[in-house]
DNA sequence: AGTAAATGTGACACAATTGTGACAAGACAC
DNA sequence: GTGTCTTGTCACAATTGTGTCACATTTACT
């Protein structure tokens, strides 16, 4: 699951929080000066980071601005605390570009909220690399399917093919619409590749195969399971 | 020693900083102007830069985005000099990356205390050139990689290739990619260098090549753990 | 039921991609 | 010059992906 860094120079509110994230079931990271976080954050890039804005030595600001110098660190969500709803902090935060902004003290319960709100719509992906449907969740990057938390290799064909079922919403495509839109057959060639992709593709999605269904004399539509349709 | 350059249109404050610097070591350029500036960094590189936001002519923020542009001068640090702590060039300053930022009026003893700061942790390590991340250690200086404690020997193209590999944070990279970004390739030759140069990385990289990962049709990734993240 | 058409399936051949070792041209130091 | 190092290319090997085929199964229709 993701990797949390928690920067804050007091032990009591570090470990507090390490606790509750641990109980969702979160990996987590600590660190009590903008040093220690440049270095884990290094070690092991985490998904998300919650920084305290007071830090001794080294302060917030700086520690922020390093890491979103540096290419490995750039596009890790950041939470900003701080000790009061400053207003001028406040402004800094965001207007740096924290992704949230959590006022101590705050409750476990909201920080863990946000928390996942912006994993969620982070999961630091560059945008448009993911689709996400149902269980179904498609890095473009990696050609990589996970499925109910596995994790199953596509190869190319394989993916475009699903690719574009899933992006068509749940409509029919066509015999020839996916042969034009996967292979780039324009004339109507008379070939079985289409039916044996389909086949390998439920072959790899196993329980959820029965996602893919077809459309006699016509051709194939995928189904998102009932529930988040579109 | 360093190498210091001051931009600012006020002689009486462009004298009393080169003389406070001159007095501690530093070797100091002066310029009044954005034109100047740039004629004067572009001369000889300087190794930090003091820069008025207040500019006649051009200001300050198009000359530090003329700065970060160049490939000369983009990594050399800037402190941002300003009429007073106004809150929203205090935002801008930072988030356009400026390193520090001093208000005016400022004693000349905090201004040499940020000049020995920022000097002190970008020369030591040269703005971002150790790359540290899980096992690995890359020093962009010597073109060595500290792999678990063992020194490895890499040639400029295959850190080069290392680098653009890590760097893009557990994505994919594509073939026609990285033969741009290592080799310059623009057009689509066809060479088979880079599945050479990645043989010989994997090589060298011993026990962890598998995170040399192949995606194929595509290109290849770096993967900082065992597992497929991000 | 019976039949024809469409689709599913497994085996196979070959296509395409990537890995690998050898080699030669160039760069560079000595 | 010689020797070492680096780099790109090549031929060939290994691996993986893809399309076709024959045959099985399902479906729609009479």
């Amino acid at each position: 699951m993701a990797t949390i860094l928690i920067v804050d120079d007091e032990n009591d509110i570090r470990e507090l929080i390490t606790l509750n994230l641990r109980r969702e079931g979160y990996d987590t990271l600590e660190a009590a000066d903008g040093l220690q976080a440049m270095k884990k954050a290094r070690k092991k890039i985490p998904d998300l980071i919650l920084l305290d804005l007071m830090l001794p030595e080294k302060d917030g600001y700086s520690v922020f601005r390093e890491l979103k110098e540096s290419n490995l660190t750039q596009n890790i969500p950041i939470i900003m605390l701080t000790a009061r709803g400053k207003l001028d902090e406040r402004i800094t935060g965001l207007s740096l570009g924290a992704d949230d902004y959590v006022t101590k003290p705050f409750s476990p319960k909201e920080l863990l909220l946000r928390i996942k709100n912006i994993l969620h719509r982070t999961q630091s992906h560059p945008a448009g690399t993911i689709i996400e449907i149902g269980d179904f969740r498609l890095d473009k990057n990696h050609l990589v399917l996970h499925l109910a938390g596995a994790a199953i290799d596509l190869t190319a064909t394989e993916f475009k093919l699903l690719v574009v079922l899933i992006e068509s919403g749940g409509h029919t495509q066509a015999r020839e619409d996916l042969l034009r839109q996967v292979w780039g057959y324009n004339d109507l060639t008379q070939t079985r590749t289409l039916d044996t992709h389909i086949k390998r593709l439920r072959e790899k999605l196993g329980d959820f195969s029965h996602q893919i269904e077809t459309v006699r004399g016509v051709g194939y539509r995928f189904i998102s399971d009932g529930k988040a349709s579109s």
